[in-house]
DNA sequence: TTGTAAGCGTTATCAC
DNA sequence: GTGATAACGCTTACAA
């Protein structure tokens, strides 16, 4: 265990070299000769040299830290997009920070206490609408990318999956397998990607379904998970709308309500009604569920994320970019993939 | 947008103080007069200043960042524990910094950059055996906790399961629901806690079971996840050996096997095989499953963890600490809890 | 209680 | 191509 790290002054030392020469090697686009660059790279690596990025923060006013703003890690959606997100960040060289905001009481001690770090840009992932939380940082010149958010900044970059086409994605492929009793459920709290899909899945049935046949109803469930779903189930199944289609806004709900479902009626009865979720989590795949769902490409939107950020540090002061990402049809065993006659 | 964020200089002339009266305002143990400290506070909040953290950094040494170093965030208890991790490390005022060493090949390059920011400490969580990635960290003076893993460090405080104790639970429960052909799986390559549950497990038997009736086997499987339960599941229902009660060391496995097996065999048969997972992930509880399981506080382990931390942080030459938290059956309907007579 | 001044370890701007 | 030298914004003795 070393008293002291290393500093470039101490490798500058060994290497027989100036300081700001140990600097320069380490910079690709500096033009050093060979010899000396060698020399002083033999002398870090025997003082087991690390550039101090808190110095290296200070004179280049940016620490290469990415915020990863997210809400609620126990939607096992977000999780695992934070988890791409995290691959990502890493891969281009940058260090994520994650902020947790689920606790809405201290956002706004935590915002202030990202703002500290100098960070390189800010990534927010969907949560509760309009907190505006972008602006923050973006008033202390930090850039941000937005995903699957409300806001309608004028100064980030937005990301977004195409919400309303995932939802109308949801109706087409009902109606194709001849449904005509539909629902769309999501949660009671609004969010901006359910209140889309479901926007998306009503609007789709009444431009496109035959009026006379087909009935299209909404529900909402308390809250926006597994239990939620399950909860939900009782309310739907009893009530006096027998809907042989369902649109859930969340892959989850789904799972909560097939497996109420299972208890509540007999299996033939729950198969002779599709049931499509949205975003197409880990679960959705599992034997137990093999849940037909509209999937959210999260690793595309991460990458388009980074990439997003890193021309936006290149640029800072081209315009704001808005992008949206396509959802995808995957079917499975809970609504089948029409016969083609 | 300010082209420039305020510095605790610019607060100074605000307030009309000195810059270093500004500093110490912000330090609750400096003894300022009330008065300067209020109109200090004023010009700051007048002026959007947040402390810069890389300055600090450099002349404190230690930057309040937690380096959080996990390998495979698909994992779902990893997964579910990096979440525990980073509410504990926010709720310490300190900052997360995620690294995953999924890929082997970069640990290294990563490692050497999560130095370089001068973290606090260090958190590794449970990963391939005996990387003494740790030791890494010690060299350069940074605080390390371990967390589930083999390293027998003598630097490094550690919070480990008593994984060896889980198995054992297993075993006790599926002895006292009169099991008799006991069988325990696992990850062909091995994990510090999967090994550990498995030995507890066979250990258990070995000392407690009548050796006339109890028979015990080990089968591994070639992934520590659903697909690896879900395929050693033929493997184990088509073989000679007829298990009636079995103890898979992760839960994601036992959800793998139990939809395999409701495909293979009648739902009699498997009704009449006890089953136990570890960890008593989210997806245990859903209705699909209802895996009885023993129960890794995950909660518990990460405020441990960051205790250990902060100790480490107050007193850093004091001898390394190691804790041992135990485990706890949580019984649902794939083993159900003996009646009593 | 407050102000002055000396660093912390880099990068960037000059000269040479 | 290389070496001085001046910042960067903060904390912390040391003075007053």
């Amino acid at each position: 265990m070393n008293k002291r790290n290393a500093t470039s002054a101490d490798v500058a030392i060994l290497a027989g070299v100036s300081q700001s020469t140990v600097s320069r090697s380490f910079d690709p686009d500096s033009r050093i000769s060979e010899a000396t660059r060698q020399r002083v790279f033999a002398a870090a690596e025997q003082l087991g040299y690390q550039v101090n990025k808190a110095a290296q923060t200070m004179i280049r006013k940016r620490s290469d830290l990415v915020g990863l703003v997210t809400a609620g890690l126990e939607d096992p959606f977000r999780s695992e997009f934070l988890h791409k997100l995290i691959v990502e960040v890493q891969s281009c060289g940058l260090r994520p920070m994650v902020m947790d905001v689920s606790d809405r009481q201290t956002i706004d001690e935590e915002l202030h206490g990202l703002i500290q770090y100098q960070l390189s840009g800010v990534i927010i992932t969907s949560g509760t609408p309009s907190e505006n939380i972008g602006k923050a940082f973006i008033k202390y010149g930090i850039p941000v990318v937005l995903i699957n958010r409300t806001e309608h900044s004028d100064e980030a970059d937005i990301v977004n999956l195409d919400n309303e086409n995932a939802g109308a994605m949801a109706a087409e492929a009902l109606l194709k397998s001849g449904k005509t009793n539909l629902l769309v459920v999501h949660a009671k709290k609004p969010s901006f990607s359910s209140v889309m899909r479901a926007k998306g899945f009503l609007n789709y049935l009444a431009s496109h379904g035959n009026h006379n046949e087909i009935q299209a109803n909404e529900v909402l469930c308390e809250a926006g998970n597994y239990d939620g779903g399950y909860q939900v189930a009782k309310k739907i199944l009893a009530s006096a709308y027998k809907p042989d289609g369902i649109f859930f806004c969340m892959d989850h709900i789904a799972c909560g309500f097939l497996d109420a479902a299972k208890q509540l009626v007999s299996a033939k009865k729950i198969e002779s009604i599709g049931v499509i979720g949205c975003d197409d989590i880990a679960l959705a795949r599992f034997k137990a569920y093999d849940l037909t769902t509209v999937k959210q490409p999260s690793s595309e939107i991460a990458k388009a994320a980074l990439q997003t950020l890193l021309n936006r540090l290149k640029s800072p002061t081209s315009a704001p970019t808005k992008q949206t990402i396509s959802a995808e049809l995957v079917y499975r065993s809970t609504l089948s993939l029409p016969q083609i006659k």
